[in-house]
DNA sequence: ATGAAAGCGCTAACAT
DNA sequence: ATGTTAGCGCTTTCAT
């Protein structure tokens, strides 16, 4: 048998490679008769056209990777792993192949993967804040990118973001409407531009019903389960307990929980807590975890029409997404009606 | 700028083409004098070679892709994520992309793949026991291919597996030596093959200290939570309830104690439950789940170290891993120091 | 050791 | 509408 190329085609259609390179792209210029043959030859050959031949010719890679980081916490990993499937989804329909790669730290700082270094990818996508130095290594290379959950925001990139602001509001409006009044917070100050946001959201709500918050109920330094811990210990240690405590994410609320566990107190009998994000873990600690939900799929499908249309050279904007779905579980307890 | 290409490279450097190739390769055939100055040459324009170019002249994509099923549940992607990250790890090493597919359900049959159906990957891993007619396509192809976590073996494919059989002696044995004599097991018998291993691992483990099992104890329709959960119900319908549980996966063991929770019987006071995977979750549910522990980045590791030997013409043999790590938590209790 | 040239399989400009 | 041809950027064979 033959090497099976457009041009073994062409030949045994009677054509030449031209008019097959024309009916495989569904191109106008060839006649239906030799359309309609082209296509016979090419099902009963299962001819497929070499992508290869077509990334050098349009040099393109046809790929688009995305980064993450080797994280922490493999919990990251599960908001992550609900974003890439609406990164999948939307793969499909634009034609694009969806390369993992993880950074991985070189002594002190992040090495450059090689699928960027090399070029080898049309796009990328970058889970969670990235190092600056990173985001120029890429700009240098003119590689087009979007990134998702940058917590941050800025008009040197395109990101995807929940609002976290309106996030924070809704979890403590949420508690309040509950009748709590004595809320304390449990956040991450890694990003400062989050931070603000998260504190501007808990305060914005926090003032309508209360005039003071014990310094002791704010705290700032959670970034992974086993630190929450140590931010409700130190919220605990103060003679003032909070009914209620906001965790800008799940993962610091189970951390929290654990703690209040370990003390003695019940939850939500003692205290309430609130969390973000929806991971999928929430449901199954006791208490299920009352949280607000972000659609992680659709950051997913939305970074990948910015990224596509950024390929294709099309301006766009960054996005934020307004994600105010309470998902109402057994974590927080009504204090109107106890 | 010019546009940097081999040939350019040669041009500053005063050399032919085929010495920069060489250099690039480190291939022996040019004198120290050419080699350094060619090195210093891509050195000062920061010159990476045409991976395109490469692809097309050797006919390799340097694309791994992984496939996974779209699955009913998470936890399947959780198990699966561990895995990828031993894949990452030795990709890195290879020098391929891993490109993420999922295989979408077309109808009633499964749809083959883009990158696969065109050729666009240099091997598959597929996640998973997999779809004969699938397989037999990518046979046709001709593209090497394993299987981790088939659940079943076969001479017709390569696969990585862990040792059910021994897993499920293990977590029985386990469960006997805690003082339990009357054990019920909740399987899935989906994967016939797979089903005999659990099943003649807890048989063999049992009858060492009991000559009759109930029927009642023995459930092989579980595949998810929610199915576990219905079997068992369906034990603790008999006269005579088992002291313990062994659970052939995690997920199993999560549904099978909320049922047992919601009819009012204390874990593990009143029923103890053992499961097998050590997912993510099980250290999170109460009480936290005692599980044998698979090793799912060795087997992510193992598959890429198969699946290159393979694309490189060697001939392989399929894997079974011995793991009986018993991660001891909350959920048995001991029965002999009651 | 070095360089010229052919060719991987496709697309598109150009001529007919 | 159809065919001829050059070229994408690399590797390798074959002269020198």
């Amino acid at each position: 048998m033959e090497k099976l190329t457009i041009k073994e085609i062409a030949k045994l259609a009677g054509v030449s490679p031209t008019a097959v390179s024309f009916v495989l792209n569904n191109k106008k210029g060839v006649s239906e008769k030799t359309r309609k043959k082209v296509r016979e030859v090419i099902e009963k050959t299962n001819f497929v056209p070499s992508l290869n031949s077509r990334r050098l010719f349009f040099k393109k890679s046809y790929n688009i990777s995305l980064v993450i980081q080797q994280s922490s916490s493999p919990f990251s990993d599960l908001f992550y792993y609900e974003i890439t499937n609406g990164i999948l989804e939307k793969s499909k329909e634009f034609g694009y192949n969806i390369v993992f790669t993880d950074i991985s730290m070189k002594g002190n700082s992040m090495e450059i993967p090689n699928i960027i270094k090399y070029k080898d990818t049309d796009g990328i996508i970058f889970y969670q804040d990235t190092e600056r130095a990173i985001l120029r290594e890429v700009d240098k290379l003119n590689i087009p990118y979007v990134i998702v959950d940058a917590h941050s925001t800025s008009s040197d990139f395109t990101s995807i973001n929940a609002d976290s602001e309106l996030l924070s509001y809704t979890a403590t409006k949420f508690l309040i409407e509950r009748g709590h009044v004595d809320i304390a917070l449990i956040s991450s100050s890694y990003i400062p531009e989050y931070y603000i946001q998260i504190f501007t959201g808990y305060k914005n709500a926090l003032e309508e019903v209360r005039v003071s918050i014990s310094p002791y109920w704010i705290q700032n330094n959670a970034f992974n389960e086993l630190s929450a811990y140590n931010c409700m210990e130190n919220i605990l240690k103060n003679a003032l307990k909070p009914s209620a405590v906001f965790c800008a994410g799940d993962i610091f609320a189970i951390g929290a929980i654990r703690c209040a566990k370990d003390k003695g107190y019940r939850v939500p009998e003692d205290i309430s807590f609130i969390g973000v994000d929806d991971i999928i873990l929430s449901r199954y600690i006791e208490p299920a975890l009352t949280t607000i939900r972000i659609d992680k799929a659709l950051m997913g499908r939305l970074a990948m029409d910015l990224l596509v249309k950024k390929i294709n050279g099309e301006s766009v904007e960054s996005i934020i997404l307004e994600s105010d779905n309470i998902v109402v579980r057994n974590s927080v307890k009504n204090m109107d009606c106890s």
